[in-house]
DNA sequence: ACGCCGAGCTGAACCGGATTAGTGGACGGC
DNA sequence: GCCGTCCACTAATCCGGTTCAGCTCGGCGT
């Protein structure tokens, strides 16, 4: 365990004060250029690093953002976006060598606690906040703590905080507009926790563009688990006529997508002949599988560093919007196809 | 932005000075019990909450801990054992309200660069080293900073390092044991990469495995990803006879063997009538297809849980061993059975 | 020749804790 | 009644940075 060189070390070398060796490392006025060289120089070869406890402690800031996630860890290891998306983010914020606090919270409770423990201790500088629900607790508490945040998703009842979001439901127009060329004409969407904003927009969307077209669709709720997402494809599908059961179903993530598939082949149908499934989120597994998905693909990664960006700027005090990113694009597999004709025409 | 209340401020209001707070607040002698109380009560009040800056600064010591993964973020994504490690070590960490970094690095060159950076800034006391390889360049380093590491995987090339693993060699034996009584003579591996230490173990036991049980064993590697996964199945049997290619395939991760299924089932054979297949690490993904897949299970959670006790007794100075966890067990579904009849008798 | 200015640096305070040496008073022993 | 001891607390210092007021000195103008 060795002595780390401090500014004082490099200070005594250099003959100089402390403040000489603050001013040349930080680049500010108050040192000659010569003197600025000498003293970079044996910062260097000290191997000098400035200290993070006591940069932090000096200028009040931490340093560095956290992520708290509340999803069961089951479900949520199979879920692509988190880790792309913290992906995204880290490689954002290492262009300033700041580091991400990653968490999983039980429940939203537990994930408040957090942030005010977080935030009281000045171990973040702000927050990302994933999966806004409807009336979300956590707004009114990053406002009245003062914490800086970015919410990852619709700018809905995100109060003051800035969202960095993607147009779902010019998505959801995107997927219903393209089965109906195909000739479905009823098609329903397995969705994710009512509970969820996003799940809200999207199923807001998809109602509105179904009846637009006019067209049936119907919404189930699940939990995002493969389980509930094979119980509720069974739920469409098995006991109802083929003159009125969907010809093609839309999942909200790609998970489920491939549960429905195993769940359509076990009732005797075949995809997409007689059922075509679109999947949220395209992942590899969407191409692992027979026939390949369908899918709605966005650039989660770009979506998880420009949130970073934002929450960079926020947390710098600067007053920052809404950004509005890419909407998700359709990407056609083999999983989709016209609709069976079963009108017996 | 409120100001926060400091110890000063606490001290103010008690008629104390610093120092008595500190002793009350840290539970140490130097203070009358009364005394205690009533700090303890007005910190209750103001809300007090150490600053992590001012501590770390203090104690020399930065409070967290750090786990750099350097995988590409796509195949990521898809492995279920990261969210469950990274959940596990939280599960231990937060009891001591310990927040974990979290970073992704391009290589280990980018990863090693961290380690240096993060402890020459004391920003973490000690970091958790995963996917080790043969030769493993981050050793000798860790153990040149003297910066505490725990090593997830096999006690083999860790140096002075602790290393907390499962005996993987073990598990590949019961495998090989249970397709060899289900009477299957030529077995596969799908493997990862060949430079990681873990492949190296399962690899080895493979070999010894089948070798003892008069059986052909061949393993290919492949990266973890579900498209390598597809394609080293198809070379493993596209153009073998019937009477020389494997009839069970083990793949060293699920998303490979969900691809092995869908390979196999396009090259026109079905599962597990013709080929059996065993994933390794059993996620919700192995329920989720038809048939579900016969997996290697193991408690990834308590490994991180684990781990996370470990690396708190290493960074505290203690000198630890290596821990072993229970072996990975095999959970059987449908995917594996008897061997087809090839031998025309 | 003198004053003034600014560049270049110093000394000290500050951030919020932990720690250690020292001090004052009460209390006990003889 | 005097001394010693222990308790409860204070004052001061340290951790390693940042920041700011002020000092010194050289050069320039008049």
């Amino acid at each position: 365990m060795v002595k780390r060189p401090t500014m004082q070390d490099i200070a005594r070398r250099a003959g100089v004060t402390k403040a000489a060796v603050s001013f040349a490392l930080n680049g500010r006025p108050g040192v000659s250029e010569p003197t600025r060289r000498r003293i970079l120089a044996i910062a260097d070869e000290l191997g000098w690093q400035p200290s993070s406890a006591a940069r932090a402690l000096s200028d009040g800031r931490a340093g560095s953002f956290g992520l708290v996630i509340d999803r069961p860890a089951r479900t949520l290891g199979l879920e692509p976006f988190f880790m792309q998306l913290i992906s995204g983010i880290q490689a954002e914020l290492v262009r300033h060598t700041t580091p991400l606090l990653l968490t999983m919270a039980e429940d939203q409770a537990a994930e408040i606690a957090l942030y005010r423990d977080w935030w009281a201790r000045r171990l973040v500088d702000g927050v990302f906040v994933v999966d806004l629900q409807l009336g979300d607790a956590r707004v009114p508490v990053l406002e009245e703590l003062g914490m800086p945040a970015v919410v990852l998703g619709a700018p809905l009842g995100t109060g003051s905080l800035p969202a960095v979001w993607s147009d779902e439901a010019a998505a959801v127009a995107t997927v219903v507009s393209h089965l109906r060329q195909l000739g479905h004409r009823r098609i329903a969407r397995v969705a994710g926790p009512a509970r969820l904003r996003h799940t809200w927009v999207r199923t807001t969307a998809f109602e509105r563009a179904t009846r637009g077209a006019g067209m049936a669709g119907r919404t189930v709720e699940t939990d995002y688990s493969g389980e509930r997402g094979a119980a509720a494809t069974a739920e469409l599908l098995r006991d109802a006529a083929p003159a009125t059961r969907p010809t093609a179903i839309l999942y909200d993530n790609d998970v489920m997508a491939l549960s429905g598939l195993t769940a359509a082949r076990g009732l005797g149908l075949a995809v997409p002949a007689d059922l075509s499934i679109v999947a949220w989120d395209d992942s590899a597994l969407c191409e692992l599988v027979d026939p390949p998905l369908t899918a709605l693909s966005r650039d989660i990664r770009g979506y998880g560093a420009h949130a970073a960006r934002r929450l960079r700027e926020a947390a710098g005090g600067a007053p920052v919007g809404d950004l509005q990113d890419a909407a998700p694009s359709l990407t056609l597999r083999r999983s989709t196809g016209p609709a069976p004709d079963t009108l017996g025409g």
